[in-house]
RNA sequence: GCUGAUAUGGCUCAGUUGGUAGAGCGAAUCAUUCGUAAUGAUUAGGUCGACAGUUCGAUUCUGUCUAUCAGCUCCA
């Protein structure tokens, strides 16, 4: 019997050799190191035996799949460690993700955070036994049969949703059984460093109409110190959390009175928006767009007509009482029905398209208490929005131009390495949240698929997430905390055209339906400040640094010429600042310094008579004496040059 | 909305087993006029998130609400 390993290495072996002996067989180290195996593109156990010419590739925890596998074994042995303390306590599902695992159980009285350590110590117990995983499948019927003698209800719902010839797998380790597919470490002992780390809800299958259980997280490493390693760097990356950075350094604040989800945008915040802003604008400009400025809510009859009303009624702030036959506002939570009605002024011709249209846009969405966040999820935000309207063999070009838009803005803040595409579809079981026209849909997402795959881009696909009027494809990130989020999204839509009965008029003056793009270029400037001050730590690049010089006073005596650099830095575009208190040129230095802001400017004696500035970077510190010109070309060109 | 936690001067945090509170930073004032990450002194600042209840008395106990944090769900 032939194997062939990694690098195409063939290697003969006995039929009913098991995996591990296979590694072993590579080295010692392997097999010492070894977690699972691959088996023909199949994770599984290093007991797994092998009775065939196969491919197999023998994975530690250096592949991200023997990660998984570690971790999964490591949220069996949690879920021991509960059962030990809390027999009565039920199991549900607890997979291996990111970085780290979790479990989820319903307790019959729930627990507090302090019980962890209690668990952890349990956990120690359970890997000092070093219990064997042993695997063994019964039939669907035998399997409820166990899972009855056990009460284990949500395994037993589980279960029902497998087909009747299912052979299900289970683990079971000292006396602990858990229906789960698999595979595992051999044995517990494997588990070298873990960690739990916090203790939330979350509801089972993930749905809100069901009861809400008690997840377990943790994390699990191979060796104490990448554990401890990766503990530390979740704590440094936490300090950069632009909900506590942005406070203290005065970005944004909020204030119970105004109510949740509305930051208030300070002095610095709004002027690095307005940066932002206005670069955005400028370059869509300079690409064809058109700026629209239209109202921030309209009459309901508008959302009738573009299915807001249907689909996205909960999400929008209604003025007036329909039942009581008044006129009934609603605040925009989206700009395309204000720029389609633009749009459907006067006839189009083809010559017309594509049509772009770009506005920056503020919206409003009530979003539910709980999902407010800083300035990532708010009520109220302002967004670089725009539609474009185009005959369909325009639709990929323009889809491009959009892509290379994201792009150059991606590349001008920096971020552009911090993302990753998903491309988002639509549910076809959720018939609320979706304009149902399957055949429609079938369209659009195959469209933009051709679009994508020409693109080359690189996205993973998700059900569920698409508009209620169109696929998208997301421009995702994480924050501080690993929480994915979308910075900016790109939209074909296929319904709103038809809705809005919008039409255009081809070369053979024939009226056509034309396609319509949603984008953004930058996505909503409070989720992208927000992105921005924690991949900076604070420390905005100079070109939307809100202040980009402290101009500071080493005596009395310099205040005038202070007052009179600051004049000409300011004639020169650049945003300055005084510093002139009464206090020592450390002390003014370490303020600026804590206020990230880029460049000082340090004047004494000696710089008034040689006509000169003193200048101090955040970053290099002291950069010595310059003239106030080659200080103003220094910026200038930095500026021009953005994050590069 | 759900689960859990939190709320004390501008900020970070002590504290009171029920008798209305303190520190550091910051601010103001005064002195100092200083050479690249903290000069010194003085002073001012709090109905202890809001509203009810229990109590002779509540910042402390109970309830409701509001806001904040982590997660779920939802989402730009």
């Amino acid at each position: 019997m032939i194997i062939t390993l990694k690098d195409n290495v063939q290697k003969e072996f006995a039929e009913g050799v098991s995996v591990y002996e296979v590694a072993k067989s590579i080295s010692e180290g392997l097999a010492k190191s070894a977690i699972c195996g691959k088996l023909n593109g199949e994770l599984v156990d290093l007991t797994t035996t092998i009775d065939k010419d196969s491919a197999l590739e023998i994975l530690t925890f250096n592949d991200d799949e023997g990660k998984l596998v570690y971790r999964h074994t490591a949220a069996h042995i949690l879920a021991q460690a509960v059962k030990n303390i809390f027999p009565t306590c039920k199991l549900t599902i607890g997979p291996a993700i990111g970085n780290g695992f979790y479990y989820d159980f319903d307790f019959k009285t729930p627990i507090t955070a302090d019980e962890l350590e209690v668990i952890e110590a349990e956990m120690k117990k359970i890997i000092k036994a070093n219990f064997k995983l042993e695997r063994f499948v019964l039939s669907r019927e035998e399997a409820i049969k166990l899972m009855k003698q056990y009460d284990e209800t949500y395994k037993l719902e589980l279960i029902e949703g497998l087909p009747e010839d299912s052979i299900i797998s289970f683990y079971k380790q000292g006396d602990y059984v858990d229906m789960c597919r698999g595979p595992h470490l051999y044995s517990t002992g494997m588990v070298k460093a873990f960690k739990l780390t916090s203790l939330t809800g979350a509801y089972w299958r993930g749905s809100e109409n069901n009861k809400m259980l008690s997840r377990i997280y943790g994390t699990a490493f191979d060796k104490k110190s990448d554990l401890n390693e990766y503990l530390e760097k979740v704590e440094e990356a936490k300090k950069r959390d632009h909900n506590k950075i942005g406070r203290e350094l005065g970005f944004f604040m909020t204030d119970e009175n105004i109510g949740q989800g509305l930051p208030l945008l300070m002095p610095k915040g709004a002027k690095t928006v307005q940066l932002l802003q206005r670069f955005v604008e400028d370059e869509e400009e300079r690409r064809g767009y058109m700026l629209t400025k239209t109202p921030l809510m309209a009459k309901s009859d508008l959302y009738k007509i573009s299915g807001h009303w249907d689909h996205y009624k909960d999400g929008m702030f209604i003025i007036g009482d329909e039942t009581k036959d008044e006129e009934v506002f609603a605040l925009r939570p989206m700009t395309c029905p204000f720029q389609y009605t633009i749009y459907n002024n006067g006839i189009k011709s083809y010559r017309d398209l594509p049509c772009r249209y770009g506005e920056t846009s503020t919206l409003f969405r009530n979003e539910a208490s709980g999902e407010m966040h800083g300035l990532i999820r708010v009520r109220q935000f302002t967004i670089s929005e725009g539609h474009i309207v185009c005959a369909p063999n325009q639709l990929e070009e323009e889809f491009k131009g959009c892509i290379d838009l994201i792009y150059f803005m991606l590349d001008a803040i920096g971020l552009r390495e911090d993302v990753t595409f998903r491309f988002s579809k639509w549910d076809k079981n959720d018939k609320a949240k979706y304009i149902d026209d399957e055949e429609a849909w079938a369209k659009a997402e195959s469209t933009m698929k051709v679009i994508l795959d020409h693109l080359g881009l690189k996205y993973t696909e998700a059900i569920g997430e698409a508009a209620f009027y169109g696929p998208k494809l997301d421009v995702q990130t994480k924050n501080v905390y690993g929480k994915e989020d979308t910075i900016i999204t790109v939209q074909v839509d296929m319904f709103l055209a038809e809705n809005f009965d919008m039409t255009y008029i081809d070369e053979n003056g024939e009226k056509q339906r034309p396609y319509i793009i949603h984008r953004t270029s930058m996505g909503c400037y409070e989720r992208t400040l927000a992105l921005l001050i924690e991949k900076y730590a604070g420390a905005m690049p100079l070109f939307i640094a809100p202040v980009q010089v402290k101009i500071i006073s080493l005596t009395e005596r310099q205040i005038d010429l202070t007052k009179q650099i600051k004049q000409e830095l300011m004639s020169k575009g650049i945003r300055c600042e005084l510093d002139n208190r009464n206090e020592t040129v450390g002390y003014k230095i370490r303020s600026a310094q804590l206020d990230k802001v880029p460049y000082m400017v340090i004047l004494g004696d000696k710089e008034a008579e040689m006509n000169v500035v003193s200048v101090r970077n955040r970053k290099d510190g002291s950069l010595g004496t310059m003239s106030l010109n080659d200080l103003i070309a220094k910026i200038e060109e930095e500026v021009k040059n953005r994050i590069k």
